[in-house]
DNA sequence: TTTATTGCAAAACCTTTGCATGTAT
DNA sequence: ATACATGCAAAGGTTTTGCAATAAA
């Protein structure tokens, strides 16, 4: 096995052995073209591409991924649980309710509003979900 | 069966018979001290009270009262649906991650923002779900 | 060689559904 | 009388887990 991709090096950084199944979910992730990817999708495409996996190991390592900080785990409304990579740039998400497609936004203001809310509330705030749902431009055109 | 109960006007509103299960859930909520309520939740609590109903029958009524506006259902973040009393004023949800207390807030700037986003965007929003996670005071003082 | 990882199948969980029975109108 | 609501049990979909076999270190 190849010992000296980035890959490779980010599964030991990780503290996590290099497997086949690790490295081929992780360079799926790397080279995806759609970034937010569920369990089921993943486990798919690997075996599309003539890669032998199982499934509950698809769950291990995504969520052994997520503990590592390499994937974000989302679980918006009603849908099965996404990953994406954590690009290390905190952000908000836009979801299609149509067509499922996913975007990504930041706004300075709402985060340091969001501060200042927990701080009122006296929470020790540790994370935050913000997910604006509606209909893209594509799919306002296709409804007649 | 009495027929003069808001409990009672409101189902009869909503186009809903006005059956036992139907009045039972709709009170539980009404009188609830805690807002936010899994379906679970719902059906130990009828059970507890010697009220007889089958799990299948609170999830139909849930369900049906979303989508007659007299509930609003919520999925945090690695959790199972919880419903809460829709009191017309929309607002956004704290959640202390260690006791599960929620609370509530609305900022009419983070909702004058998240508009402005999703025009930019080029979205036509439809609703929108922000969740603060994080420890409450109460819980931050019994962590040593 | 030792310890972690995998795959399979089974279980766990939450939620929904088919169907015969029962109930509100 | 009729259409709707209920309860049960079974099925659905997603995710987790036990365990024996396998592979990385």
């Amino acid at each position: 096995m190849d010992k000296n991709t980035s890959s490779t090096t980010e599964l030991k950084n990780a503290g996590l052995k290099v497997t086949i199944p690790r490295l081929k979910i992780l360079e799926l992730f790397l080279h995806a073209e759609t970034r937010h990817v569920s369990a089921d999708e993943v486990y798919r495409t690997l075996i599309d591409n003539d890669i032998e996996i199982g499934i509950a190991t698809v769950y291990r390592v995504l969520t052994q991924f997520v503990e590592a900080g390499i994937l974000l785990r989302h679980n918006f409304d009603n849908e099965h649980s996404v990953y994406e990579l954590e690009h290390g740039n905190h952000h908000d998400h836009l979801l299609c309710t149509k067509c499922g497609k996913v975007e990504e936004f930041l706004s300075e203001e709402i985060e340091q509003i969001q501060r200042d809310i927990a701080k009122a509330k006296q929470f020790d705030m540790t994370d935050h979900t913000l997910v604006i749902y509606g209909i893209c431009k594509q799919c306002c055109k296709t409804i007649k």
